[in-house]
DNA sequence: TAGATTGTTAATCGATTAACAATC
DNA sequence: TAGATTGTTAATCGATTAACAATC
């Protein structure tokens, strides 16, 4: 393989959306791709496609533009959706027991190997084909099943203590789902996926076009 | 209310951390926070966060820096948190119920007052307080009880037509959970929350990071 | 061939940061 | 007062878009 240049995240962002566009249309059946249509789908500019689709490395066809099958398979292997990772979720209340449920994951390639939680009346319980496993077991098992991303689904107080367990305990990818921020080691990758921020992302924007429209 | 300019997207993303952060600072009965103590604690430089709260309607104190009981109020009342929002969520599998059930919303204002499918294995379960309601209902419950947000929580070759279905009941505003990127007119708000893009976007990085070791 | 579409460069646009006068 | 911190301007940095030659 290829040493890859770094990519900017905001490329990153997008890549995911061209490989789930792309993965539709292998799957039906669709042999090419225009950069026109996939920033007429996807709410970009053709122009901002190309510009993405350069950072890959695969090759268009003026003309007819780019082959599905073979995007597909680029991109899957940027976005290491082409190998298997262990993912440990941190937090069995709700949100973390829909995430070890969800299907969406095992089929990508994200395998989600344990959940845990400190609360003794969770410990225990049984999530799917999952047990949650009480939080002083989280070092041993990182190390035991080489865990490559922890998912924190605890509420915000508890959260930098969560990612420093992770931290501690050797996985270097975080999910952050708690609406805190959290403070981690340069080497440390985190990717924030806080719901609650962005409902109120959008409570600003009804609000603010509430406001213009008086 | 003075008619706020617009603030970039960028912006409102940290708002959304500031307000977090002050309100443990609040509950915690500390009264004042620097632009240096926030960029510390939130992964930011002090620069920023001073222009961005340039963007909102609150002065600090030279040497004091900002008074956090004041800070708090004009944030939550920038981002729309000051008020109560009526949101549907549509899917009842695991995420759309952990949702229904996850406290953080009733707190902060958002208050979920409907749940749909259009599975009748589903339609007729209690999550909660509420009842799985048929999707055929929507349109109606939207317009009777004035839902300002649409949740969507299902397979991604669904989130378009559940998008549609939204948009036509009279919803302004979506949070999109799916994978899938869905197109709506230009008055909607869309907020994505797609948390598999997450994981496929800490994959990438944990990839690169082990391509550029060797 | 003629026309459509890529890949790439340069221009534009926006976001972040540095610097510093104002001020508490 | 002296020192710390804001608010703001200007500089830097990065991301998006426009334009067009290359090419299929």
């Amino acid at each position: 393989m290829p040493k890859q240049d770094k990519v900017p995240p905001s490329v990153i962002g997008r890549l995911t959306k061209y490989l789930t566009y792309v993965q539709i249309l292998c799957s039906d059946g669709v042999g090419w791709v225009s950069s026109r249509e996939l920033a007429e789908r996807l709410g970009l500019t053709s122009a901002t496609v190309r510009h993405d689709i350069s950072h890959v490395n695969f090759s268009g066809i003026s003309k007819r533009g780019y082959e599905t099958e073979g995007l597909q398979r680029v991109l899957a292997g940027m976005l290491g959706v082409d190998t298997t990772w262990n993912m440990v979720v941190v937090g069995a209340g709700n949100l973390g027991c829909a995430l070890a449920l969800h299907e969406d994951f095992g089929r990508r390639g994200f395998n989600i190997c344990g959940i845990f939680d400190n609360d003794p009346g969770k410990v225990g319980n049984q999530v799917g084909a999952l047990v949650v496993k009480d939080m002083r077991e989280l070092s041993r098992f990182v190390r035991a099943r080489q865990v490559d991303i922890g998912v924190i689904a605890v509420p915000s107080a508890a959260a930098q203590a969560v990612s420093e367990a992770f931290v501690d305990a050797g996985v270097k990818g975080l999910l952050n789902l708690a609406l805190a921020h959290i403070v981690v080691p340069d080497d440390i990758c985190v990717v924030d996926s806080r719901i609650v921020a962005s409902v109120m992302e959008l409570s600003h924007a009804l609000k603010f076009k509430a406001n213009a429209a008086n």
